[in-house]
DNA sequence: TAAATAACTAAGCATTCGCTTAGTTTTAAC
DNA sequence: GTTAAAACTAAGCGAATGCTTAGTTATTTA
């Protein structure tokens, strides 16, 4: 009946994500993403409606490839060992070649403003919200734990993954080991 | 010779600076600026060149600000416990009314492309290249501290520091407080 | 082969951005 | 009081933003 699409929609958006994680939401521009994504302004709108939309889609994404790690912490019974191991695969993920790309989310957090865009706010607070319940899931595993202190001890845990997801841009690997080293010690 | 100006420049950078630390540096556009100032746009082009300007001006002003915590921190010889109150101290800085607006620094550093602007970017740097000096200088009054250790626990505790500029926007006051306690647990 | 329709191209829309400039008002020196 | 210069007002500049639309091309169905 009619024309077929010149390109799949999850390879575009795959392009779109990456693009976004580099340069976060704000700066990045429906022209550089025309340019990143190898297809037409009329063809992202006709396909994602707006900008927004594909950034959505970009989160759906990026929490579809950072599975692979929840997954491993979802499905262990390891306590805060797992936890750890879930810091380290964290940083691997953020990788590309020699440098590190922070988290998505994280990044857009910090750039977007909580009232010039709650669509996407709440995208991301579900995403944080997610990894911290993991987290205290995993804290629960503990015997020798006290049950009053998982909440705090959570928190702290996401204060130290947040900070790490800004440290990467900013110190060198080993740095960002020790400090991953160091989190973990006697917690 | 000539009209003097209707506005002081010390009084309307305080103010810019309110903006962009609630706000960011490119969220506040030159004429938000003129609202918060006070003042037209060919006076703040007059008296600071340009918007880039402004801000430089406003960090100044903000590293002037938080030299009243920085202080404490240079006089001491209380080891870690006195970084323990930098940070207490720097959350109580950062407050405004019952919200938390983070560091007006890392804000930035968080918003900012390196290569966008590189003026901006490093003051910011050298900013926080500061603080982990003095961080480091604390840490060696420790005598009992292994010196070697003292340059990857100052970069941990600059992670904890830029995780809680973050986290004060998302988590309340005690989980706040918390989370600097646990920090320094153990350390 | 012809008609129908979805997918494409490219130009352009209104708005906002940082910044400038033409023209007016105020004030100090003479 | 006159003059000169700085400080002001407000309009508007070119460029970039997110998004739309008029017109063309390609492909499926009949």
């Amino acid at each position: 009946m009619a024309r077929r699409k010149q390109y799949n929609e999850t390879e575009v958006i795959e392009k779109a994500m990456r693009l976004f994680w580099r340069n976060g939401y704000e700066s990045t521009s429906v022209r550089m993403l025309e340019k990143e994504m190898g297809i037409n302004q009329f063809s992202i709108y006709a396909s994602f409606k707006n900008k927004e939309g594909v950034f959505l889609e970009s989160i759906k994404l990026y929490n579809a490839q950072i599975k692979s790690i929840t997954n491993i912490l979802e499905n262990s019974d390891n306590g805060i060992e797992s936890i750890k191991t879930y810091f380290f695969d964290f940083l691997d993920f953020s990788r590309e070649g020699a440098i590190f790309k922070g988290c998505l989310v994280t990044n857009t957090v910090n750039e977007i403003k909580e009232d010039s865009n709650p669509v996407i706010m709440a995208a991301l607070k579900r995403f944080s919200t997610n990894i911290r319940t993991l987290f205290v899931r995993n804290l629960k595993q503990d015997d020798k734990r006290d049950v009053k202190e998982i909440e705090a001890q959570a928190d702290y845990l996401m204060n130290a993954l947040l900070g790490l997801s800004i440290s990467s841009k900013v110190f060198q690997e080993n740095q960002l080991k020790n400090i991953i080293n160091i989190t973990f010690l006697h917690l």
